[in-house]
RNA sequence: GUGCGAUUAGUUCAGUUGGUAGAGCACCAGAUUGUGGUUCUGGGUGUCGUGGGUUCGAGCCCCACAUCGCACC
């Protein structure tokens, strides 16, 4: 049985607390998810993933590992857990953004999504349907329902067309996730999602058709995919009354440590977003000051630690001109160190905000703090 | 010692019939939001080996020198 409990909330904004229980053990939120999309959050070990960064729940994605390693190693690993042994709980996403972003030849019908590999160009097809039996072989605590994500440029005529396609897609899943049990002796769930671009009303309407087939939580996507930050709030705003205070809101694939703070402001539990692993391998560092490029010719002879406010052992084992000297050199060790600090960041910062909405001073502390994170060093 | 070839950005090299120089990589800076260890965008950073000469004008033509490479005594 998997459940979300509200702990706690905020007086001068929507932001709360709370715990989302789960076989592989309990979420506190707000929580940020690290992404490990085929089976390993990049270039970390499980073991400081769990201990030296705090993440208590990580992602993997339904596209990614059913095209590699494929449904049948999965199924005879024992699941997605066993296989790249980790303990804790587990989100997949449907891989509905993935054939949205990535496969250059794809057709969406009212049926599914038909699309080809990225990785040899082989055509493969997505229904409803076998969504679910995918994510069920997975394992997944927590399924994602199989959507498209519309653009955040998208005209009206065609985001309602698309979220209608969503809306159908929807109601096949629900009904086939009822219909089957969960492999691996554990319970799981699914997070419907709310689509709608940027439009107030299509918004509404989408969150009040998924919340229909909401459990323990409800997702919010096709945010931060070109549409500007301000729009982002603003649909935050407008769906934070429409959803009940005991479903968990999961806002997808965002994002800067500063939208973070925001989006908790405005009723958002958990987040996942590549950036702090991403950016990580390409130099950029995420402090309480502000974001680093260590590439930047300017760290090369500064031996003060990474970062003197980090929780990481990273932030203060190595200096900053060792990191940059590291990214300089194309050392894979760069990239590692890099995500382990980001990571450990941005769950301390969940951490941080957690902790202020339960003394009471979030939002102050919020202001305070989203102006610092937004700077650039 | 002689002959031939080379010498242009940090580097490897382009550079038309002579009109004050370009490319890849490197470097410098920026982007990155449900991850293809990517990718993209912007920036030229130069005493054209040195010194003379011809010419309105030389990276280019001529002379000398220097350095490097190859070949031959």
């Amino acid at each position: 049985m998997i459940k979300f409990t509200k702990t706690a909330s905020d007086p001068f904004s929507r932001a709360r607390t709370g715990v989302l229980s789960t076989d592989h053990g309990e979420i506190p939120t707000p929580i940020f998810m690290p992404v490990g999309t085929v089976g390993s959050v990049k270039g970390v070990y499980h073991r400081d993933l769990s201990q030296d960064i705090g993440a208590r729940i990580i992602l993997g994605n339904t596209y990614h590992l059913y095209l590699r390693p494929g449904l049948d190693i999965l199924r005879r690993a024992g699941g997605l857990h066993k296989f790249e042994h980790w303990d804790g709980p587990i989100l997949t996403d449907s891989g509905g953004f993935q054939v949205f972003s990535l496969s250059k030849i794809r057709k969406i019908t009212p049926e599914g999504c038909k699309f080809s590999s990225h990785i040899d160009g082989s055509r493969h097809m997505f229904t409803p349907e076998n969504n679910v039996d995918t994510q069920r072989i997975i394992g997944a605590d927590i399924m994602m329902a199989l959507d498209e994500c519309c653009p955040g440029d998208a005209d009206r005529s065609y985001a309602a067309k698309s979220l209608k396609l969503t809306q159908g897609w929807l109601e096949r899943y629900s009904k086939r996730f009822a219909e089957t049990e969960p492999l691996y002796g554990y319970a799981q769930t699914f997070f419907p999602i709310i689509q709608g671009c940027t439009y107030p009303d299509l918004r509404v309407e989408a969150a009040e058709h998924a919340l229909q087939f909401a459990q323990a939580g409800i997702a919010i996507g096709g945010l931060a995919v070109g549409e500007p930050t301000e729009v982002m709030y603003e649909m935050l705003e407008v769906l934070d009354p429409v959803i009940p205070q005991d479903k968990a809101r999961y806002l997808m694939g965002v994002g800067t440590p500063a939208n973070i703070l925001e989006g908790i402001a405005r009723g958002v539990d958990m987040f996942d977003c590549v950036m702090p692993t991403r950016n990580a391998r390409n130099g950029m560092i995420f402090t309480w000051d502000g974001a680093i490029n260590m590439r930047n010719a300017k760290w090369a002879d500064d031996f003060s630690p990474i970062d003197p406010l980090g929780t990481s052992f990273v932030d203060h084992y190595y200096t900053k001109a060792y990191l940059h000297h590291l990214f300089i050199a194309g050392e894979m060790f760069a990239a590692m160190l890099a995500s382990e600090h980001n990571l450990a960041f941005y769950l301390e910062l969940v951490r941080q905000a957690r902790a202020h909405i339960e003394e009471g001073d979030f939002t102050a502390w919020k202001n305070s703090a989203v102006q610092r994170l937004s700077q650039r060093i």
